[in-house]
DNA sequence: ATGGCGACAGGATGTCGA
């Protein structure tokens, strides 16, 4: 079974992206992020027709999510209520950042963590504040679903070799140690991100500037990830990050990364 | 060192992204 992430920075613009690379591929799961597109005006049916089932939570201009199934997912939820209580949630589920579905047992949970703005904004502290609480909610899935495969843009590097230039990495958003310290007590419950089961030399990134010419220069970052529970790790057979559809004109700004599992 | 690009809402330009 292949498991992909794709971050494509509106589904709308980049809807025939989409629709060429799934018919390149032979992808079983497709777990996107910033759909920037209300429900009711989501482009469903151009990929129903190619054979999939559409789970989607969106909003107007900002995030959404949605995850394209070949196989009729069994369960599915958006946010993180009902899994923990509201009193906690408050108005964390207000924007769209999580969706989650089971398909043969396996639980996947496709996230878009938020960017963070600056180190030290209101925003940062947002990004820190949302991670907590998806520790507790990840915690709580795994009890439930054992086989958990938690994808999606992460916005955070999770080492310096995920990263073009690292320097000055301590006062950069994405690279902070709060964050990585937030991501590191995710990891610890019992999650390992997939690439690094098969790759282990820097220069692999999943998101580049628009400016700057920074995709030919190959001066990006690596921030959407498949984290792993134990039992799924073991499953894993590949794990790669496809650079073509970011070479095609108008991409979106990240390239799709792919899981395969036994 | 800095700025650079793109999508959206709405009808110019500000906000957000990473």
């Amino acid at each position: 079974m292949k498991i992909a992430t794709w971050n494509v920075n509106s589904i709308r613009t980049r809807q025939d992206h989409v629709l060429t690379w799934l018919k390149s591929q032979d992808i079983d799961v497709l777990c996107l992020q910033e759909t920037k597109v209300v429900d009711e005006s989501f482009p469903r049916s151009p990929f129903e027709e190619l054979g999939y089932h559409l789970y989607i939570s969106g909003q107007k201009a900002y995030n959404g999510v949605a995850i394209f199934s070949r196989q009729p997912l069994e369960w599915v939820n958006g946010g993180f209520t009902p899994i923990l209580e509201p009193d906690q949630v408050g108005e964390f589920d207000a924007q769209k950042r999580a969706i989650a579905g089971v398909i043969d047992n396996i639980c996947i949970v496709n996230l878009y963590i938020p960017n963070g703005s600056c180190v030290g904004s209101e925003k940062y502290e947002y990004k820190l504040e949302w991670l907590a609480l998806l520790r507790d909610y990840l915690d709580k899935m795994l009890a439930q679903f054992p086989d958990l495969c938690v994808c999606g843009d992460f916005n955070i590097a999770p080492e310096d070799r995920d990263i073009h230039d690292p320097k000055k990495r301590e006062t950069h958003i994405m690279s902070s140690d709060a964050e990585r310290e937030a991501l590191r007590a995710i990891a610890d419950l019992g999650l390992a991100d997939a690439f690094r089961q098969f790759t282990q030399d820097g220069g692999h990134y999943s998101w580049w500037d628009y400016r700057a010419g920074s995709f030919p220069r190959n001066r990006g970052w690596r921030i959407d990830h498949h984290y792993l529970s134990a039992s799924l790790y073991k499953r894993a057979i590949a794990c790669t990050i496809d650079r073509e559809p970011r070479t095609r004109p108008k991409p979106s700004d990240h390239a799709p990364v792919i899981l395969e599992i036994e």
